[in-house]
DNA sequence: TAGAGTCCTATGACACTGTTACAGAGACGA
DNA sequence: TCGTCTCTGTAACAGTGTCATAGGACTCTA
């Protein structure tokens, strides 16, 4: 009842005189929200259902799955990530400024990050942006083989760099913390590299410098 | 009744009396057993009951949570992979092979690592490991800080690998695959470019390069 | 030997999840 | 007006993690 405001152009047809609404956008449009707000366990059929004032039958005519939803809903965040515009004036630093964009726009949308991650559909999350990486690769000289190595080198990366930002330290019970794991471990190491080690580490500085690292040996001067 | 054999010793005692049998270890083995041989979904809390030839609140009673258990799989695994004996002559060579060596272990046992990438316990999968690497980038030269970036660096680029090299591919439906995704794409890139990143990458060859660049890039020659 | 106390276990339930069978409502073409 | 197609709600199924409760089995004490 609460959609009615959203009666579709009613010669939109898609086959077999079956309207075309934008029933289906709605969810998923739905979905990303309340995985954005609340989180990626939020995510929940009855959830979005309520959410979208309609019983959970209404949903599963639309989308098939529970899986389907997801990769459409990363999907779609992957379309709001499209729009690019790499600076910098030497080659090789577009290529770090356009892998260093795919990483900050993921951490500015971590729930949705964290719902790929979990459901093993990081590659969906990307590809725009990873062709926008690709062009600078190829402006910086690398085709072919050599430019896909890079991008895959580059995007593996700030990946594990996505991971260790994201994972939820509270999970954890506080024995196994990497604080308190270092504390109690015996291994022969300097006092200062320990303490080094149980300190909070700046993730997003340290992915930075890793990312230059490999663009840097992946890419030409 | 099929845990009879496992008698602890009769004066083995913990507080107020309380006998400390094996009862948890064989709990934690069997969910570890469970992961390993049918992935990481079969870890159900009843199914690791009838494994056990026992109810499921006998399994609460010796563990608080899920999550608690799941920590404790992981942390058994961890324990597994201590031994370590790293070969190399250059001190850069043996951090590599350091490195090497969490990323085949884990690779080895794909379910458990899965199992802590899905609920962010990547950390307590390989902190002997990591213990094995922070002692050779201390004998390459490196201390306190410098030894905790790079062992962190080398760490993001490990579980990013791990991460593209783990997740399905056949969870996401065939149109998202990377193959038609590149296919589909209307980017500027040049065909060979194209061809190239549309055929199915070696991760494990690129993992090694990329790792050494990394290496190569921390730790000074 | 009898009683008391502690450790451990099973029965059964609660709330929640994804998913679907089924019965309809409403709009459309004939 | 009839029939068909598109869509939706009610209610249920099987499965999940978790726990309240009652009781068996064992050890220690009197």
């Amino acid at each position: 009842m609460a959609k009615t405001a959203a009666l579709p152009a009613p010669d939109a047809t898609d086959r077999a005189g079956r309207r075309t609404g934008l029933e289906r956008e709605d969810i998923v449009a739905a979905a990303l929200e309340l995985v954005e707000r609340d989180g990626p366990a939020a995510l929940t059929m009855r959830r979005l259902a309520t959410e979208l004032d309609v019983g959970t039958p209404t949903i599963y005519w639309h989308i098939a799955n529970r899986d389907e939803l997801i990769s459409e809903v990363i999907r779609l965040q992957s379309t709001r990530l499209a729009e690019t515009s790499v600076t910098g004036k030497t080659a090789p630093e577009r290529v770090y400024r356009a892998a260093r964009h795919i990483w900050t726009s993921s951490i500015d949308h971590r729930a949705l990050t964290s719902l790929a991650h979990q459901t093993g559909r990081s590659s969906l999350l990307t590809p725009h942006l990873e062709a926008a990486l690709v062009i600078e690769l190829e402006a910086a000289g690398l085709v072919g083989r050599e430019a896909a190595d890079a991008c895959r080198a580059i995007l593996t990366t700030i990946v594990g760099a996505l991971v260790i930002a994201l994972r939820d330290v509270s999970a954890s019970p506080p024995d196994y913390r990497p604080d308190t794991l270092w504390a109690t471990s015996d291994a022969p190491i300097a006092p200062a590299t320990r303490k080094a080690l149980r300190a909070a580490s700046d993730v997003d500085a340290l992915s930075a410098v890793t990312l230059r690292a490999v663009v840097d040996h992946f890419v030409p001067a």
